[in-house]
Order: C-alpha cells, then sequence, then structure tokens
DNA sequence: TGCCATACGCACCAAAAGGAGAGTGTCGGA
DNA sequence: TCCGACACTCTCCTTTTGGTGCGTATGGCA
C-alpha cells in the first residue's frame, strides 16, 4: 500500500503533469484556483459586475442566500487578493461600499465564459443525472 | 434582528437580482455553477482534456496531491453530471479508465479563461495579499 | 424616551469536506 | 508461496464550511 503514497510523494516535487511551467508557478496557480474557483466568489463577483459599487447589505440581497458571516468571510477575502476595493465611510449608522479592481473585473470576465456555459447545457446536466439515476440509483 | 432574515427570506421568491433570465434557470444555473466550480473538478477537468482517456489511478498521479476519496468521489460527480464516460473492462486486475465528454471538454474550454487568468495574474494577487497582510494584519 | 438601522465580531453548534489507513479479490511474477 | 497491483470501499479522525443568535455604537426618527 505504500506505493501510492509514494507515487503522491513523487508527484510533488516532481512535475509529471504540465512541464511547460514551472512547478512553482504552477502551485501558486493552483492555489489562486482554489480560492477563487469558490461558490460564493463567483456568485459576489457576479454581484457587482452586474450592479457596481455596492454596499454589504445589497451585495448580500443580490447574491441571495449567504449569511451575514459567508458574507463577511468571502468579501474579505476577495479584498486581501486584491480583487474589491473596501471603502469605510465613518459615518455612525456605518456605511461600507465594495467595488471591483480592475484585477476583479478580469476575474469576472474570465468566469463569463463558465456561466455562459452554465446557462447553455444546464439542461443537459440535469438530464446525464437522471439517466445517471435511472441507471445506477433506481437499478 | 428580523429585517434580515425579513430581507434574505423575501429575496428567494423576488428576483431583485438578474432580471432577464428566468428565476427557475437562475437557480439551476447557480445549482450547477456551485457543483462544478470545484477545485477538484477543476482539476480532474485539466489533467483528461491534457491527456486524454486516462485510468483512475493516472488521474490522481496528473492531479497530485488528491486522496483516492476524493478522487472517486469528484470522478462519480462528473460522471453523473455527464462530464466524463467512465469504461470498465472486466478484467482481473481492474482496469477503468475515464474521458471527457463533449460536455466536458466544452465546461474545460470555458474554464480556459479563468486559468489564464490566473497565470497571468497571480502574481498580482500575491502582491495583493503581501500589501494586505502589512496593512492590515502586522500594523 | 427609546427603539431602529448598519456592518460587522464573537461564540456556539451542526454538517460537510477531506485525509489516513485498512480491507478486498484475483492474478501474475519473484 | 506470497506479495503487489488496480480500483476501489469502509471506518475513523480532523478541518473547514456554514448557520444562528447576541452584542455594539449612536444619530435620527417617532
Amino acid at each position: 500500500m505504500q506505493a501510492i503514497r509514494n507515487a503522491m510523494a513523487a508527484m510533488h516535487q516532481r512535475s509529471d503533469a504540465i512541464p511547460p511551467v514551472s512547478p512553482a508557478v504552477e502551485s501558486l496557480v493552483r492555489q489562486v484556483i482554489a480560492q477563487v474557483a469558490d461558490k460564493w466568489t463567483m456568485l459576489v463577483l457576479e454581484a457587482l459586475e452586474e450592479h457596481g459599487t455596492l454596499r454589504f447589505t445589497e451585495v448580500g440581497r443580490m447574491v441571495g442566500g449567504i449569511s451575514q458571516k459567508m458574507l463577511t468571510k468571502t468579501l474579505r477575502e476577495m479584498e486581501r487578493d486584491g480583487l474589491v476595493v473596501r471603502t469605510v465611510h465613518p459615518v455612525i449608522p456605518p456605511h461600507v461600499d465594495y467595488t471591483l479592481t480592475e484585477l476583479g473585473r478580469e476575474l469576472s470576465a474570465a468566469f463569463c465564459g463558465v456561466w455562459t456555459w452554465a446557462e447553455t447545457y444546464y439542461a443537459e446536466v440535469s438530464a446525464a443525472r437522471k439517466a445517471f439515476r435511472e441507471r445506477e440509483g433506481g437499478a
């Protein structure tokens, strides 16, 4: 049973996968991808792309079904990664608004293809799931 | 404190967000997006796009750092959603291979933009994180 | 006088994601 | 003879995700 672990471990040093780019870049890119390929991030990105500058509760409204905790977390991570700018107006009912940076807009544009794919093929995904259930589930 | 819950609840009936598409389609698309915008799914998709047909352990090798459990789960979900075809050769050391379907290839193409974005801007994301740490973290 | 609204932080909890390790069944090689 | 290989599955465990509810500061409105 060592073999699999050995192979997996070896994987981390040697890059059998994609030779063109260096392993260090590979790993960074994967890290960024993993961070960004998140449900809430995608939804918030969409909302801000569609509506421009929004404040906290407005983002929540646009995204829909997100808790304040997750919204805070997602926005903070996006701020950290340079995808949004957070502007605090020091007034007494607090007022904070969020805008996409250029980086954020670029990412949003990149995700556009995935949205289009989902809109184009969701029916086929549904059909595939149904077929799978009938084939596998209700044998 | 009811206000937020009311607003959130209202959100689910009325579509304040994106009028152009119907709410039903919206919800389906979001569901598909949430399913598909997954780290492992993206990585497996990439591996299969790059190398064509692969068998179980080969996919694991190409993706790198994935446990067998997650690999099984990811591949099963992708099969269910019609992204890959799973072919079992009934020989005695088991032999199963996985190939992208047309749907899978289309999705892979759609994600291409995100990969390009990550490759183009990962340095800027790193810089943004560093700046954020210095600004916020090590105040 | 007193409650509401904003944009959170914090504490507590449940559920899901994810990893490590063992087991499986048979066959071919050492 | 007995171990390893494949493609898993199962169990146990930790970490992450996500939800709910509470607190907060204070100017404005009733």
